[in-house]
DNA sequence: ATCATTAATTATCTTTTGTTAATCTCTTAG
DNA sequence: CTAAGAGATTAACAAAAGATAATTAATGAT
């Protein structure tokens, strides 16, 4: 056996998210719990109505939340892609069935860990509590700020503040899933960037 | 000296805000800490680049907190009332000088509260934490909320939407600060009181 | 009682969005 | 290479929203 299986820094650097500050016992607990998953485009990672307590790490692909509106519709919420956490806040922090579907916009591969051990662990490391603080309070700014896209400008402005704000991922994006994010129509999203492209020339 | 001047329940019931778990002597140096302050209407709790780390409950009164647009109009971004807490979270939370101002749109009686001393009391007592956990959690479910209903609803469904969540408070505050929070027009606001009424018929 | 102020409504017009359907482009499966 | 499917764009029309200004209603101050 090779020493990389036993230690794992792929699994290492990831976990890497969760704190700077974990004991090497907890760092082996994790470690040995959280086992990668792989998903093809298209799979859902979570699905309404689900109970089970896991956070993912993605490591590589990108993938959408999307919930359904009163037409069926499925409306996409967030986007999440590497480095990032993905998780259904419904389960997680609320204690409830999800009611937001996750799915896999690209082939994924994801670290999962199971989110009790994880809190446990953090519990008996009084340390990682900023950490776990930092998170949360990472999230609340992130939807504040989106709040505020919507209460101060208007869907064009909203357009170009996320092209800047995520430049990276818009070719990796069909453009109704962003029309989706701003609260928009498909239809109007491209007459949004059409007339923004008039103007530029 | 009167007995209630040393208790001060008044002041100790808007503090079981803050947990049930509190030991007796940090209740203690909660209350001597706490004072009441009282605001007219119009007057400012915060404004834009204050720094001042304090915590509001209101016990009487209502407030809006509102950020200026690039046109440099007031955009009234959210109300609170009785049994609500207020604060700036750019103070508090990210450790930035506040973007928004607070201000009362009804004579207030706050009780204010030195917002480190009482994290360092939370910390001192780890039931508590479990507190302030929910307090955040609370928070971002909200804020979830509320982009929810951007994404997923139209401004007359939001409307009535916000009508439903909120029956108590609708003739408290002037319909512009609602559109406002809405992300519409107040002219936009009336025209679509007056659909909903036509419908009603 | 009158005046001044503020909010809400209404009117008018322009701009934008929603809706539906058609067209175009691109990718992929056969 | 062709056909099928998905996404993006465009078109055409209806509905809604923004902007501006005028009007009405309500309130408080003098």
């Amino acid at each position: 056996m090779d020493l990389f299986d036993i230690i794992d820094f792929e699994k290492l650097k990831a976990l890497y998210k969760f704190g700077r500050a974990l004991h090497l016992k907890d760092i082996q607990t994790l470690i040995k719990s959280a086992h990668k998953r792989s998903f093809s485009q298209g799979d859902y990672l979570i699905q309404e109505g689900d109970t089970k307590r896991e956070v993912f790490l993605i490591r590589r692909g990108l993938i959408r939340a999307f919930s359904l509106n009163d037409k069926g519709d499925e409306i996409t919420t967030s986007l999440r892609w590497e480095n990032q956490i993905v998780a259904s806040t419904d389960i997680l922090l609320f204690n409830e069935p999800a009611r937001q579907y996750i799915q896999a916009l690209e082939p994924c591969e994801m670290l999962s860990i199971d989110f009790d051990l994880l809190q446990s662990i953090v519990s008996q490391n009084p340390k990682l509590e900023a950490n776990r603080k930092h998170l949360l309070r990472a999230e609340l700014k992130r939807a504040y700020h989106r709040i505020n896209t919507f209460v101060l400008l208007s869907p064009e402005e909203r357009y170009i503040e996320f092209v800047h704000a995520n430049p990276d991922i818009l070719n990796r994006v069909p453009n109704k899933y962003i029309a989706n994010i701003l609260g928009i129509t498909p239809v109007s999203l491209s007459r949004i960037r059409k007339r923004i492209a008039a103007k530029r020339k």
